[in-house]
DNA sequence: TTGAAAGCGATACCAA
DNA sequence: TTGGTATCGCTTTCAA
């Protein structure tokens, strides 16, 4: 916190209730549209706002009246990720609307560093808290617990979160997905992700797709995961490392469609032909999804509209209206034409 | 605003120092490690903030040291656009690491909009702000200077900012790729961008590049204007609609990568092939091109860098450091694969 | 090394 | 319809 310049102080309330000729309290109300004064006062200390170009100190405000802020403290774990861009452009769009405003927080997928933020943006009376993931470390979750504040979690479907929680299940997400693929007749599946999951989300989707692929008599023979943020380069890469052992696999699932594309460019600049040789499943339906001459098959999860109902739950729990525990936004699958269909 | 709850109340430094039996202004100054008390009484004092879990609120220690807050605002335009997603990752990265919060504002390419969060993110006192773009609205310009707060422009060089600025010469950029493609052999050359023109860059970009391809008796003979964001289905959008007409182009510039991309799907769908049939020429060099069978013809701006210098130059003005009026943080071009090579 | 008192800019509460 | 006064949590300033 730097020293302000003291040249060029700026014009408090009371500045402008002398200058109206009125005590600070009648320029108070005026400023707030309280009501309880009259059309001719509400000029004048207008008229004087505009001259003295009055800018308000929200500070004080909060301050004063015991109030918290309209800050909304946003965690987000990384915006090389297009999905979180998306939900971080949902809800601060939605929260702006309602003269909200997003202090970010990049975590990095750690805990350490989601905690540090926490106790610094907890430290600025925030109106609420947007978290992703449900994980939290210790102390982290006792200072949530201490401040007392509204709070949303995100991405992960959370029937008992610390307050409310907003997103899919990723377990069922990779269940349905496994179930499909076995159902097109794959048997021995291959999956690629990195290390980088928040929440554990993607290894939950992968458990969840294991679960369905062994269920239907097939095994995911090979998995790999990288220690590097899920991107196309990373697809690319972690493909060409799945495929160099020995056993073969018919059918590669990612962890989402970035790094699925990064996958189909590598199998494709081999000679091989999708779904003809390999097929290729992504996570998140992207937009790039929407110039591909295949149709990737993916999971579709609307981010944009995860963002706007993490707001707009805020919002509500803000105004005190009643919210539920938990919303399931949903998904569903996009079979695309990068695996082949079922045989039946 | 909303009310606090009552319960729940928070811990005040004087409840701590109350507990260790000192003055608040030992604990005060404990807390800030300003030094002047003992060994013994630090001690003490620490072992109260833990015990009680002690959160300051730096809503009253900026208040009452006049001083401004950790806050920068960062105005962006869309998140939508993978850029600038980079630029605000690159930036609040940077800030993080020196206690600063970022309070994000996206302005939607509208100066309206970025006024409206401008007037809001003063009235927190931050200790600085970073915009995107270098045209303001003239009331906001007003409040910018009224607040007297250090101010870094992003994106579009700036030979003479309101404070300082970051970016690049777009005039150049766009001239040095109309050059490079008129050495190709093109002389018939496409366009196709949007209106959603943070600063007027793009626009900018299409002047030099025009000016470059009119100077090697070449013509910018089509160009395509959508109303949208640049985007991979606006780029296969617009491509279509370009080549629809009878005149024909043989190399087509856009607005950013991700057209350039959604552009060579929709003529790779139509069986033309690149650069056989037309050249495909982007910009900003996007992280998908790593994993593309061509190198995509573009050029490279460091838009991670362009954050963190952004962050570093608002460190340097916080600290009272000299800082540039305005850096070029530069480009240069990616020859790339989807045009042809120069004949000679 | 410590503490008491004033004050930051607004609002709440009570009086007029 | 108005205004005076106490107050929020902390730091600054001055005194001990």
């Amino acid at each position: 916190m730097s020293e302000k310049k003291n040249k060029n102080k700026k014009i408090s309330l009371s500045e402008v209730a002398t200058a109206a000729g009125v005590s600070k309290m009648t320029a108070s109300r005026v400023l707030r549209g309280e009501g309880g004064y009259s059309e001719s006062t509400r000029a004048l200390v207008m008229q004087k706002v505009d001259e003295l170009g009055y800018l308000p100190n929200r500070l004080a405000t909060v301050f004063a009246g015991d109030k918290s802020s309209t800050f909304v403290g946003v965690s987000i774990p990384d915006l090389g990720n297009e999905v979180f861009a998306q939900v971080l452009e949902g809800i601060d769009r939605k929260l702006g609307l309602f003269g909200h405003q997003t202090v970010l927080g990049l975590t990095q997928h750690t805990q350490k560093a989601e905690e540090e933020w926490i106790k610094t943006v907890l430290s600025w009376q925030p109106a609420g808290l947007i978290l992703t993931g449900r994980y939290h470390s210790a102390r982290a979750t006792e200072m949530l617990k201490a401040a007392n504040v509204p709070i949303v979690e995100i991405w992960d479907l959370n029937s008992s979160p610390m307050d409310t929680s907003v997103g899919i299940n990723h377990f069922d997400c990779g269940f349905d997905m496994g179930r499909y693929l076995v159902g097109c007749g794959y048997r021995e599946l291959g999956y690629v992700g990195t290390s980088h999951d928040t929440a554990n989300a993607a290894a939950t989707r992968l458990d969840g797709f294991t679960r369905a692929v062994e269920g239907g008599n097939g095994h995911v023979s090979k998995q790999l995961c990288l220690h590097d943020t899920a991107n196309y380069y990373t697809g690319y890469y972690g493909t060409e490392q799945l495929l160099a052992g020995t056993k073969s696999v018919e059918c590669i699932f990612y962890q989402n469609d970035a790094m699925a594309f990064g996958g189909l460019q590598f199998v494709l600049s081999k000679g091989m032909s999708v779904p003809g040789d390999i097929g290729i499943a992504g996570w998140g339906d992207l937009p790039i999804a929407s110039v591909l001459p295949k149709r990737m098959t993916s999971m579709h999860v609307p981010h944009l509209k995860l963002g706007q109902t993490a707001a707009e739950m805020m919002l509500a729990r803000l105004s005190d209206e009643p919210v539920p525990v938990c919303k399931d936004i949903g998904f569903h699958l996009i079979p695309g034409t990068t695996v082949r269909r079922a045989d039946n």
